[in-house]
RNA sequence: UGGCCCCUAGUGUAAUGGUAGCACGAAUGACUCUGAAUCAUUUAGUCGGGGUUCAAAUCCCUGGGGGCCAGCCA
C-alpha cells in the first residue's frame, strides 16, 4: 500500500541487491557464458535419516538458485552406503521436499544408478596407474595415513602392477574377499598436507544388500569417488555443499580431471545452526530410538516432519531460509527468528478462534438462566474477506485462569474484583466476587454484565482497559492442548557440566499436555493439520495424527508475542 | 601442532578500493474489541596492530579468536 509508484523498478532493484556469494558466482558464470547459460543444481541427501531444518536451507538454496536463474535442480539420493540407508527414508525425503514446495520434475536421481559407470571409471584409473588395490587392514590404513602434523607412509601395495590390481578389483567385485580385506585406493600423495589427498579409498568391500541394487554389488564406492562424478553425469553446473566438504574439493577436482570428464564446480556454504536444538542426524536418531521424543515427527524436533506436525508452514520455512542468508561464516541463528517467520505467515493466513487453555468458571449473575445468544465474531479482524462466525454466549462461561487476579499487580488490566473488562465480541462484565476451594485456589468468579454493551462497545462511550476471551461453558468443546517449549534447556546443547553429555541438557518441560482445555464449537469439525490463531494465545495446529472428531488435539505451533509476560518477568 | 576456511551493531547479513546499509531483536511512543498485528522513533558495528593508497570492511603483513580435516561415513 505504501509502494512507490514504479513498482517494477523497485522489485528489480531488490532482486539485484543483496545477492549472496553463490548468487554472485552464478551471475558471473551466466555473464561469462561459462556453462552455455545453463544453471543446474542438485540437492543430494543421503537416505539415512529424516530431513531437518538445516536441509531446508540447502533445499531452498539449490532449488531457489535454479528457479531464480531459470535453471534446473535435481533431487539425488547419495546412496553409496547400504548399511545405513533405507527406502523408508527416501520416501520421507521426497515427501518433505515436495511439501516444502519444490519440484524436481523427472530428475529423480540415485548415485546407485551410476554404479556401473563408476566401476568402469575405477578400472580406467587403475589402468592409468592412478589407482591400486591395497591389502592393508582398516587399522593399518589409519596408521599409514599419518597425522595432522606428520606425513603418511606409502602402502606396500602402492606400486603393485596395474594388471594385478585389475584382477584383484574384478575378484573383489565377484565377491571373493570378505569385508574389510582390501580397498581400491587412488594413488595421489601420502605426504599431502590435506589428509583427504593421502591415497583416499575409492571402493570398499561391503557384503550388504542395497535398498535399490539389492545384492548386485558387494563393493561400494566412497562418497568422494561418487559425488563429483554424479554431478558430472548430471551436467551439474554449481555443486553446492556445506563447509565441511571444503577439504574435499581438491579431491573432487582430482577425480574429474584424471577421468577427463565434464567438470562442475563445488562451492561451500555454512550449514544452519539453531539455538536450543540440534541438527546432528546421529543424535536425532538417538533421541528417537531412546524414546526421548515420540518419533521423527515429534513436534519438538527440528525435522521437517516434526515442524510440519507442530504447525509450521512451507512458506514460513522458506521465508526463514531467505532471511538467514547464505555465507561462509559459521553462525548460530536464534530460535526466535524461526518462530518469528512462522508468526509472520500465520498472522496472515490463520483464522482466529477462541480457545481457553486453563479454564476458570465465571458466572454472570444478572444474565438470565437458560438464555443463549449468538454473537458475531470476525475470523480475521484485519481481513474482513475472511468472514465472520457466530459464537454462543450464556450465563456460565470459561475464561483463562491467567486473566483473573484477586489483586491487580501494576499494569495488569484484566479481570479483578470491582473492575470492568470486555469479553471479546460480547459484553462488558464487572467482577463482583470469587469463590475459593479448600486449597485456596480460585475456582469460580462472579460477575455482572451490562446489557447495553452487547457487541463490545458502550453507548455511553466509556472504555475498558482490557479485553479477554471466553467460551460459553455448555457450548464449548473439551480439547487436549499440547504446549511445546525448547527441546534443550541450553542455547547450546553441548554446553554441559563436567562428566555429562548433551542428553543431560534435554528440557524436562519441553512438552506440557493440557487435557481440560476448551475450544469454541465451530472447531468441532476442524480438519487435521488445520491452523488457527487462538486469540491472545498463539497459533495452533490440529494434530494430524492424534486429533479425532470428538477428541480434538491441538499443538501450539508458537505462542503470540506477549508484552505482559515480559513485564511480569522483568519484575 | 600441519593444511584449508572464516571474523561487519545483541543476532544474522550487505557494501568486492570511494557516503558502513538492511532485517530481526531491544527500547520508547502512537493506535487497538487480540497486552497480537500495524505505524513511528531510537539503539548499536568493521577482532587488534602495522603497511600499500588521495582513499581500506575490502588489498598486503602480523597477532588474536573460531570452524573443518587423521571413517573402509556422507
Amino acid at each position: 500500500m505504501n509502494k512507490p509508484p514504479n513498482e517494477s523498478d523497485t522489485s528489480a532493484e531488490d532482486a539485484t541487491e543483496r545477492r549472496h556469494f553463490i548468487q554472485q558466482i552464478v551471475e558471473k558464470d551466466l555473464a561469462e557464458g561459462t556453462y552455455d547459460g545453463r544453471v543446474h543444481t542438485r540437492f543430494p541427501p543421503e537416505p539415512n535419516g529424516y530431513l531437518h531444518i538445516g536441509h531446508a536451507k540447502s533445499i531452498c538454496l539449490n532449488f531457489g538458485i535454479a528457479a531464480q536463474y531459470n535453471g534446473l535442480c535435481n533431487l539425488r539420493f547419495d546412496d553409496t552406503n547400504p548399511t545405513k540407508e533405507e527406502d523408508e527414508y527416501v520416501e520421507a525425503i521426497k515427501e518433505d521436499v515436495r511439501w516444502l514446495g519444490f519440484d524436481w520434475g523427472d530428475r529423480l536421481c540415485y548415485a546407485s544408478d551410476y554404479f556401473d559407470q563408476l566401476y568402469d571409471w575405477a578400472v580406467q584409473l587403475i589402468k592409468a596407474g592412478k589407482a591400486y588395490i591395497c591389502d592393508l587392514s582398516a587399522e593399518e590404513t589409519r596408521e599409514y595415513r599419518g597425522t595432522l602434523t606428520e606425513p603418511g607412509k606409502n602402502s606396500p601395495f602402492r606400486d603393485r602392477p596395474a594388471e594385478e590390481s585389475l584382477d584383484l578389483f574384478a575378484r573383489m567385485k565377484a565377491g571373493e574377499f570378505p569385508d574389510g580385506t582390501r580397498t581400491l585406493r587412488a594413488k595421489i600423495d601420502m605426504a599431502a598436507s590435506n589428509i583427504t589427498m593421502r591415497d583416499p579409498v575409492m571402493y570398499r568391500i561391503l557384503h550388504a544388500s542395497h535398498h535399490r541394487t539389492g545384492d548386485a554389488w558387494c563393493i561400494y564406492p566412497m562418497y568422494d569417488f561418487t559425488h563429483g562424478q554424479s554431478d558430472s553425469i548430471e551436467r551439474i553446473t554449481h555443486s553446492i555443499c556445506t563447509l565441511e566438504f571444503e577439504n574435499h574439493r581438491p579431491l573432487y577436482d582430482w577425480y574429474i580431471r584424471e577421468l577427463g570428464i565434464y567438470a562442475p564446480h563445488q562451492y561451500e556454504f555454512a550449514r544452519l545452526n539453531l539455538t536450543f536444538t540440534m541438527m546432528s542426524k546421529r543424535r536425532l536418531l538417538k533421541l528417537v530410538e531412546d524414546g526421548h521424543v515420540s518419533g521423527w515427527d515429534d513436534p519438538r524436533l527440528p525435522t521437517l516432519c516434526g515442524l510440519r506436525r507442530r504447525g509450521y508452514t512451507p512458506a514460513a520455512i522458506r521465508n526463514f531460509c531467505e532471511t538467514i542468508g547464505v555465507a561462509k561464516f559459521n553462525s548460530t541463528i536464534h530460535m526466535s527468528v524461526l518462530e518469528g517467520a512462522l508468526r509472520d505467515d500465520l498472522n496472515e493466513i490463520a483464522p482466529r478462534v477462541s480457545g481457553v487453555l486453563r479454564p476458570l468458571r465465571v458466572v454472570i449473575e444478572n444474565y438470565p438462566e437458560g438464555q443463549v445468544e449468538q454473537l458475531t465474531a470476525q475470523n480475521h479482524p484485519q481481513k474482513p474477506e475472511m468472514g465472520t462466525r457466530q459464537v454462543p454466549f450464556s450465563r456460565v462461561i470459561y475464561i483463562e485462569q491467567a486473566d483473573f487476579r484477586e489483586e491487580a499487580p501494576k499494569k495488569f488490566f484484566r479481570l479483578v474484583p470491582g473492575r470492568e473488562v470486555r469479553l471479546r465480541y460480547a459484553y462488558f462484565v464487572k467482577c463482583t466476587g470469587f469463590v475459593k476451594n479448600d486449597a485456596g485456589e480460585v475456582i469460580e468468579v462472579r460477575c455482572t454484565y451490562d446489557p447495553e454493551t452487547r457487541g463490545g462497545s458502550a453507548p455511553d462511550g466509556r472504555k475498558v482497559k482490557g479485553t479477554i476471551h471466553w467460551l460459553s461453558a455448555e457450548h464449548s468443546l473439551r480439547a487436549e492442548v499440547r504446549l511445546y517449549d525448547h527441546l534443550f534447556c541450553k542455547a547450546d546443547p553441548d554446553d554441559c557440566d563436567e562428566g555429562k553429555d548433551w542428553i543431560s541438557n534435554l528440557n524436562p518441560n519441553s512438552l506440557e499436555v493440557l487435557t481440560e482445555s476448551r475450544v469454541e464449537p465451530s472447531l468441532a469439525d476442524a480438519e487435521p493439520g488445520a491452523l488457527y490463531q487462538f486469540e491472545r494465545q498463539g497459533y495452533f495446529n490440529v494434530d494430524p495424527v492424534d486429533s479425532k472428531p470428538g477428541a480434538l488435539v491441538f499443538n501450539r505451533a508458537v505462542a503470540l508475542r506477549d508484552q505482559w509476560a515480559k513485564i511480569e518477568k522483568g519484575k
